[in-house]
DNA sequence: TGATTATATAACTATGTACTTATATAATGA
DNA sequence: TCATTATATAAGTACATAGTTATATAATCA
């Protein structure tokens, strides 16, 4: 079995052993948001979330696209299968996120 | 698919997020180990070994068993299947294991 | 250029927590 | 009963870190 380094797994759970990034995961699993988005859907500020999404980029979890002043962020985990198989059982975000956007003026991402 | 509480499964991931609960897991993973077989596997004391576990006992992660003077200490995961899955990728350390315990007067579980 | 919006960073505070040392509890056996 | 071994708990310390507030950077547009 491919196994992943102890201390590599024990450093992506300590990120994800944090609600507000729990969170954050669980929002960009299924589609990238901007910062502005994330702050919509959550219960927070803007620079908390920006250094919540500092941390989850250091350890690649998540990468970042610009595009005009909004920054997109979106899951990487094509090489991280542990992670792919935990996310089959976060409850599914998708429903109640395009409602809360429709404000907005940046576009909803893929 | 059935999902799993999102605060649930961050105070879980909190857990394995310390290297020296990780490590302590992924020695359970497989057999049962009294805390004094822990204390020779780890490099560290045994009141911290005994913290560790009661942290671990206490989110029912693990189960102690009494036999004698030693309590023995076994995973739980029954209940919890994207833990399960995660241990798939864990490196098994069954075979160091057994070297390192011959000289402990308690029996190897099972 | 100046105003506005979006995001990042810095400094600070308050809280959490891992580990150590010392000690208590519990079981065993002489 | 007393000594020994195994484990748990308690108290204290040092460090890590989440969140806040203030500010800096960056992009857009009038």
């Amino acid at each position: 079995m491919n196994s992943i380094l102890l201390e590599q797994m024990s450093d992506q759970f300590k990120l994800l052993g944090d609600r507000t990034r729990m969170n954050i995961v669980s929002l960009l699993y299924g589609q990238e948001l901007c910062v502005c988005q994330l702050v919509e859907l959550m219960d927070t500020t803007q620079p908390n979330i920006s250094q919540h999404l500092r941390k989850l980029k250091d350890a690649g979890l998540v990468r970042e696209k610009r595009r005009g002043q909004w920054s997109y962020y979106h899951l990487q985990l094509e090489d991280k299968p542990h992670l792919q198989e935990i996310f089959k059982y976060v409850p599914s975000m998708n429903g109640k996120i395009k409602d809360k956007l429709s404000k907005l003026s940046c576009e909803i991402g893929a």
